[in-house]
DNA sequence: AATGAATGAGCCTTCATTCAT
DNA sequence: GATGAATGAAGGCTCATTCAT
């Protein structure tokens, strides 16, 4: 069962949340016996938290290929860029989005112990990546919590065009996620953020030279 | 039954969203018989309906109330500062937040018929503030696309602290949504946005200026 | 209430029968109030009677005409044929039948109270039109109830072509219920039990006869 | 299950029809778990199906009896007589009827889909048989349509007595369904048909002898 | 006299889980 | 070790009837 379940289980979960989802659905598409989820698993939350690592594990090469884009050696604001382009492309690029980016933003409204788990491995790496690139921008000046509080308003405007999209559509402000409106919201995330990390830092160095 | 129910409903459909809403419990603590809801509204979508409506009105005079905030003649940068103090204490002052905004969280994630009705009573008012005040900011070098684009930018960074707070929280970097936290992140939103406007702006003149 | 109610309760109970037809459904084509029928009729099995009786009182110019048309002087034979005629045209030729057909039909397998009634006021005088008929043609030496043998055979050939639509469509003997093949069902029966009548005659003739 | 409750159905659905059949009845009478019908059979429709074939194989055997009654080689004339015996027997000898009967009187007023399988299961080859009684007894000067017309006109004869049994019981023309009054009455249907074939057989022969 | 509101019982269906084999 | 069978609880919904006004 395990191979074919996982697979299953994983887009069932990723559709539905971990609530939504039903055995039957997940069996059905993965030609297994409905019993054999509760016989291998335990119950319905174990059997999810499994899940929940296996599509980890499998999306792994996605996040370690980002990681590996974060630490080339590139001027700080070239790897925002780099950022914020791939974070839209994975956000709004692919219908539909990758199981570990559904399944985050059911976690979201409805956070399960699992939550924690893909916090401490997707999350915080790349939480980590964004506040390194900030920290380079801002210079010595600036402390950790507005180091954070910018890394956040960064990824958040990255997220929320994800998540908001049916708010958004239905303000008619974009016709569509095609490649150029999505390259388009790219370059304004980026634009946006970098001329407000440039401009703290400003704000920093002209507060410290100020006698 | 009305009141009560309505009530009543509110709350559980503000905490499970449209489909995982029972009638069960909804009449359980409005302490009516479920079949009284069918007999009221037909069936559960357009009980939900009504319930959106309901629920639109009567915060109407929180919006009201923003709405006067956001019309009080004021520079655009200090009504800015209003909308992101006033939008996150909104959104993270109060636990469990308001019923309009869980509700509209649950709509983002699984949209049903009555999205366009808030989208059009709640969201879009708002945007237009965002949009003028945006517009204000920036002069009349900018076009309406980067107006929204900005607008987008703000607002998201407001409602991304509420919808990714069990993550935010999970990565340690706020102690807790406590008066002083939201203050903090609420200067913090209003700087960001306020630096990157402003920068945005010279940008356009130096365009503009530069034969 | 009485006179737009009694219309849609008729057509209601016609299409379903008394189990399956309901207030609601009646009360919404009346636009009258649900509790109105109970306050009204007291409950669901007086009503329907009451509705019976009134479907009777209001097709009883339909049956009035066809008695009439029976009783005219005219050869056995002659009436037999306008008989089935206008029988397999009542039963097939509208789209649906009468009301008063239709409650029938569903009493036929489903009896209620009602039943009674319907017997005693349609059913009977029409049986009775048919012995005469039969017993005219059959003649003296024919007793009651071969005349109501006979007379059961013919009204059942018509009911049946009725009744049992549905197979004898599927059967595809004939295309459809359009005047044509009505014509022709009617011709088939008559000349089916007139040929059967006369012979019978000649055999009680002949049986007489014989010494 | 399976055993008990599809007997319990097969009694259920004959007496209430697909429509008035509940499963807690079935369940109840089965002593099974009203779930298990659903989990057996999907839904509703697809277990009213199966209980359908469930019957027709069950009362094969009945069929199958009248099949070879009707293939030993035997005058057309005592094969209507057979043919009459044996229908009206079934019709109307038990109380209640079999379950295929009753079933199949309540496809005649709100077929299913499962009337298809039932006409080419169990209607089609009786029917075929009637006609082929009624070819050999008018001779080949009779057309498909005519010898349709008349297989209809017998079948149905014995059919209507079934069918109106309850109109019948209130004309009061027969005292009850004991075995004479069958006798009776099946002696009449194949007289009455007998009479009426021959008779037109007579009317073709001398139509065509006549110059 | 008449009706909007409410109700208990029942409908088919789906759920995660358990159990006997 | 693995699974078809079964189950209690709950899901939204409809029914004829009752009740307070």
């Amino acid at each position: 069962m395990r191979g074919l379940a996982a697979h299953a289980a994983a887009e069932v979960f990723a559709q539905n949340g971990y609530r939504n989802a039903t055995f039957r659905e997940i069996c059905q598409r993965a030609q297994a016996n409905i019993a054999a989820v509760n016989y291998h698993f335990g119950d319905k939350e174990r059997f999810y938290s499994a899940v929940v690592e296996h599509v980890i594990e499998q999306e792994g090469d996605v996040l370690r290929e980002f990681q590996s884009r974060m630490e080339t050696p590139a001027p700080p604001e070239e790897r925002l860029r780099t950022f914020v382009h791939l974070a839209l492309n994975s956000l709004l690029g692919a219908s539909p989005p990758t199981r570990l980016i559904r399944l985050m933003a059911h976690e979201m409204m409805e956070p399960t112990p699992a939550l924690d788990f893909m916090v401490e491995r997707v999350v915080q790496p790349t939480h980590q990546n964004m506040r390194e690139i900030v920290r380079e921008i801002l210079g010595e000046k600036a402390d950790e919590r507005m180091i954070a509080d910018c890394a956040h308003s960064i990824t958040g405007q990255c997220f929320i065009f994800h998540h908001a999209r049916a708010v958004i559509a239905r303000l008619g402000t974009y016709p569509a996620h095609d490649p150029a409106t999505i390259e388009h919201l790219a370059e304004h995330v980026a634009q946006f953020s970098l001329e407000a990390l440039h401009s703290i830092r400003e704000g920093l160095r002209g507060f410290a030279v100020t006698p």
